[in-house]
DNA sequence: ATGCGTTGCGCAAATGTTTGCCCATTCGGC
DNA sequence: GCCGAATGGGCAAACATTTGCGCAACGCAT
């Protein structure tokens, strides 16, 4: 009676360190070695070992690499509203730039509403390296999850207040630059579209702006709460379009593109000139704000260089847990368009 | 001398399920089963290492769990582009149902571009369970990994040749259905906003729209690729309100709303009134659609359906390998709003 | 020839969970 | 009082990798 064995050298199973170690005639651990390039491993050796994996098209188990080294190289994302493109251009660039430095992402949750424990659990559960939060608040459960555990947390456009580093843009900054541009583009009657919510972002952009005016001996004739919203600032110019003329503002800050967006679509379904009876300018600099409807004045914000200290910072504090919390805040671009009245000579030269 | 030593029942080390064995007086195995709630263990012994995880905290490894029962409970997504708010919501809906059933994401790709090998990588080197698609056309790399693999594979949105089963929204029906409002809405010279790409879902629409122009008597009167972007709506928008009035079509049915609202705001810019002069359609239903700047008409996908349904299609592969590839269609929704002329009242009471 | 440092590699433990198989006890039916 | 089945749970292998330690061999200087 014939049996048919598998020849064990042609198992179908997936190449394993095992399978490359018997094949090379060493230890698996050398293997090991070999392909993380690190030990001391003779050039002959590794060149060997490198060659058959590519041969038997080997493939590390993530899984029983994190179970023995304890870094699963995933890093946890919570992502922010679905409506707001500047949460939807930050998260594309970290899925880019997070492959690039060889890790991957797990994502937890998305969007607003709050995020459930069992959400949280992911991250101790898959052993997530690092975790990087925009837009919502840090919740205190995966705030102390994320302690208890040794997981570094790094927050993107928004600093907490415990527990975590952060990479944000210079909003106060931005912010004033904005002021000062429709200060001397000779506006004084300026509404100011914020939002009432705790976040850092919100406060410094609005603190900013209106610390701006103050010391010019302005203040914002105006201020509507826009919730962060598309409606909310649609809302807002709506408020702002019925006014009567005389009461009305001359230039309306958003502090969020978002907003602005909303603003100007209100004022366009109001019949206001945006060009001639109005400036409005917005904050984030997405890609939407370029479009010929919008011609949005903004700061951008330097999303690539954003995302990559955002990893810096996580990276490092991976492979040394002793790090203090640190924030960055990087310099964003005014770029003026269209929505501002043309500019004063002595400004376009600066 | 003293010699500090922890009370290894204290050990500040997560608790794993031999920390609960040692507690509860039973085997690790034991645990293992009455915490899956399967396998013969008695209802008191069930309850006791209920409780014992909790009091201790118990999290579940998913690594050792995946190195032990090859499943990872990770599904792996790749998105669409950045630009079109259709795909950020399918993105978010399905983190929302992925969390909800049980398992994690583990994003490998968004937007365009092609995805590289190493991140095709991720797939096996997290053992996923499964994989979504959404937009882009399958990679052959990607689809012979999964293949060779047993990883199951559903699209989202598009229905590809190999290796895959998916879920679409019925787009032939729907653009019927926006074919048929224009004629009977009394519109005659009727532009496409098409796209040139070969992906299903453009075809489906094309063809829909045309077939039921032609079973009409009519055809379109002009055909422009809008590369599926803003962008390219924007210039097919332009090349229409540049037409002499006398050629110019009196509806556009762009085939995606990312496209009709370039389209919308190209006219507006021309100084064309959509309700007066123009009908403009589009498909996807995205929120945006619904804003009173475009009131767009258009077929809203029932995404949450779609995405419900791709992961029934998922789980039911990962469970069983054996079933054969399948292909659903979920019909869509005509939201008819004032983009297009008001409604007859034959069509407003069906 | 001795001592010492370096190079190259092997040994084996450890990571946490699942799962097939086995064993003991109990129970019900006859 | 015996038999078969059902119940409740234990044993141990298996999953793929990392890593601290050990050890032999070799080179080089004394």
């Amino acid at each position: 009676m014939l049996i048919l064995m598998r020849d064990p050298t042609l198992s179908n199973r997936r190449a394993t360190i095992v399978t490359l170690s018997r094949e090379a005639g060493v230890a698996p651990s050398t293997v090991s070695r070999a392909l993380k390039g690190e030990g001391r491993i003779s050039a002959e050796m590794r060149a060997k070992i490198g060659r058959l994996a590519k041969e038997l098209g080997y493939t590390p188990h993530a899984s029983a690499r994190t179970m023995s080294s304890g870094r699963s190289g995933l890093i946890g994302i919570v992502g922010g509203p679905a409506d707001n493109p500047f949460y939807t251009e930050l998260l594309h660039e970290t899925v880019r730039q997070v492959v690039d430095r060889g890790m991957r992402m797990l994502m937890i949750h998305a969007g607003t509403g709050p995020i459930e424990s069992r959400t949280a659990d992911a991250l101790l559960q898959y052993q997530v390296d690092g975790c990087l939060f925009s837009s919502v608040e840090l919740p205190s459960k995966i705030a102390s999850v994320c302690a208890a555990n040794g997981v570094p947390v790094v927050m993107v456009n928004r600093v907490a207040r415990l527990h975590s580093s952060a990479v944000t843009c210079d909003n106060a900054i931005g912010s004033a630059q904005i002021a000062e541009l429709l200060v001397r583009g000779g506006h004084r009657q300026i509404a100011l579209v914020r939002t009432s919510s705790s976040s850092s972002t919100g406060i410094e952009r609005d603190a900013g702006f209106t610390r701006y005016l103050e010391q010019a001996g302005l203040r914002p004739m105006l201020r509507l709460d826009g919730h962060s919203t598309y409606e909310g600032g649609f809302a807002a110019g709506q408020h702002i379009a019925a006014l009567p003329a005389g009461k009305r503002p001359d230039a309306v800050y958003a502090i969020s593109d978002i907003m602005a967006f909303g603003v100007l679509d209100a004022f366009r379904l109001a019949g206001l000139q945006v060009h001639a009876d109005m400036a409005v300018a917005g904050f984030d600099g997405v890609p939407q704000s370029g479009r010929p409807i919008h011609d949005l004045t903004t700061v951008e914000q330097p999303l690539p260089a954003m995302v990559g200290r955002a990893l810096d910072l996580l990276q490092a504090r991976m492979l040394d847990k002793t790090l203090t919390d640190e924030t960055v805040s990087l310099r964003g671009r005014l770029i003026i368009r269209g929505s501002t009245r043309p500019v004063p000579d002595y400004m376009s030269e600066v």
